[in-house]
DNA sequence: ACCTGAACACCGTTCAAGT
DNA sequence: ACCTGAACACCGTTCAAGT
């Protein structure tokens, strides 16, 4: 049940002694979900946070160490269900595929998911199960360790890259003018001949496009390499 | 000069009476980015670079609507010497690999420069003529204008989210153990088969060998797909 | 036109004191 | 053991008033 690192206050009390607290980490961490979805990254504050679970902002310090600590818990909580199914297909690239999607979909499920996973470093079983199975799916399929580790990260850092531009394109819209308005603009008033030929590509909302036309090129591209021993440097 | 979006109080005196201002936009940006090279993201405030600029932070507010829009000039600037220096090949291929680069040379010349650029959307010269440079390097090796512009969307991605991993594991290493270290010890702890085995690699500092090998994967990906008519969608 | 002074409505974090 | 109350040292932003 425990998050991220060891939990300062999580010792339960030896003796079931006084009331129960009203206060845990887990319940802090699901409240702080849903006060992320409602509200945004930038609207979650301890003291918000306090007042949601009825609380003043002190007494979460007994949980959390620092609000980075609780943003971890929360980026660890945010992949609980990326390795729940069974992965479908037996073949690498199909199980590569479907661990993107998911880590995608993960972030995707909570406001600002992105961005709370990219502030952060956790090394909690749900991070690390994930990771260890990418790896795991490269080395099953005979890739050297050292590819399959560095292709693991790749495709996490083009996730997270591309989820991180997906969400930000999400929202806004509420003030100013939006995203694809000011690109338009900018566009047809100076001279960018290849953006004003790819403007409809590039302020389309089909990021599930997107971001499949990028998994394939990586994926395509750890053919290319093909399984076997370590790829040699940027040499030849 | 002008940065991102339509400056609000930019339109030079028409005559120049009384005395100079002492504030500007570049000289703001410009005294800002030394900031953050200073201190980080996380400790430039509007107060602090005031304070920088011999002035009280109200007075910013003349120049700069909002915090936002600051971090949008600066995260413009960032990119101002992307395209100095001419392309050195004619290859399609090594001209790619050139501007990723580039890209994330910039992203690193400043601390925390990948999370600047990551919470913003200029629309600026700097920012605009990469994205035009990069999908034409695409479109004059025949490449569809939509795989183009797909393309360079997956590689200024993978770009961004390679550099806020790499410049969040290059700081820290302040306060608490560092990265590598608790990594370490989760994967010792757990049973975590092929992160234990790749922990070498996973806990590597070369992020320019993981960088370049990314980067490959990607353009071995797109000459698989091969110049010609837009690719097929996610179908088969 | 440009900047100051001062305020408004907040922050994250700490810690004695209560229960 | 767990939480409150109250404070400390800040934030971004606004705006009348000065020059």
């Amino acid at each position: 049940m425990s998050s991220a690192s060891t939990p300062p206050g999580a010792r339960a009390a030896a003796t079931t002694r006084g009331r129960p607290p009203k206060l845990d980490q887990a319940r802090t961490v699901e409240v702080a979900l849903a006060l992320l979805d409602e509200a945004g990254l930038d609207a979650l504050t301890m003291r918000r946070l306090a007042e949601a679970m009825d609380v003043r902002a002190g007494a979460l310090y007994r949980y959390f160490a620092t609000k980075h600590e609780l943003l971890t818990a929360m980026a660890e909580a945010l992949l609980a269900d990326c390795l729940e199914r069974p992965l479908p297909s037996p073949d690498w690239s199909e199980r590569l595929a479907e661990l993107a999607h998911r880590m995608r979909a993960a972030l995707l499920s909570r406001r600002d998911g992105a961005r709370v996973y990219a502030g952060t470093h956790s090394t909690g079983r749900h991070t690390l199960g994930f990771a260890d199975t990418l790896i795991g799916v490269l080395r099953e399929a005979d890739f050297a360790p050292d590819d399959a580790a560095r292709a693991a990260l790749t495709l996490v850092n083009f996730t997270l890259g591309h989820t991180l531009e997906e969400q930000a394109a999400l929202q806004v819209a509420g003030d100013g003018p939006a995203d694809p308005e000011r690109l338009r603009d900018a566009v047809t008033a100076a001279q960018y001949p290849h953006l004003a030929v790819t403007l409809p590509v590039l302020t389309s909302t089909d990021f599930t496009a997107h971001f499949a036309f990028g998994l394939r090129l990586l994926i395509d591209g750890l053919r290319a390499a093909g399984p076997g021993p370590a790829a040699p440097g940027t040499g030849g």
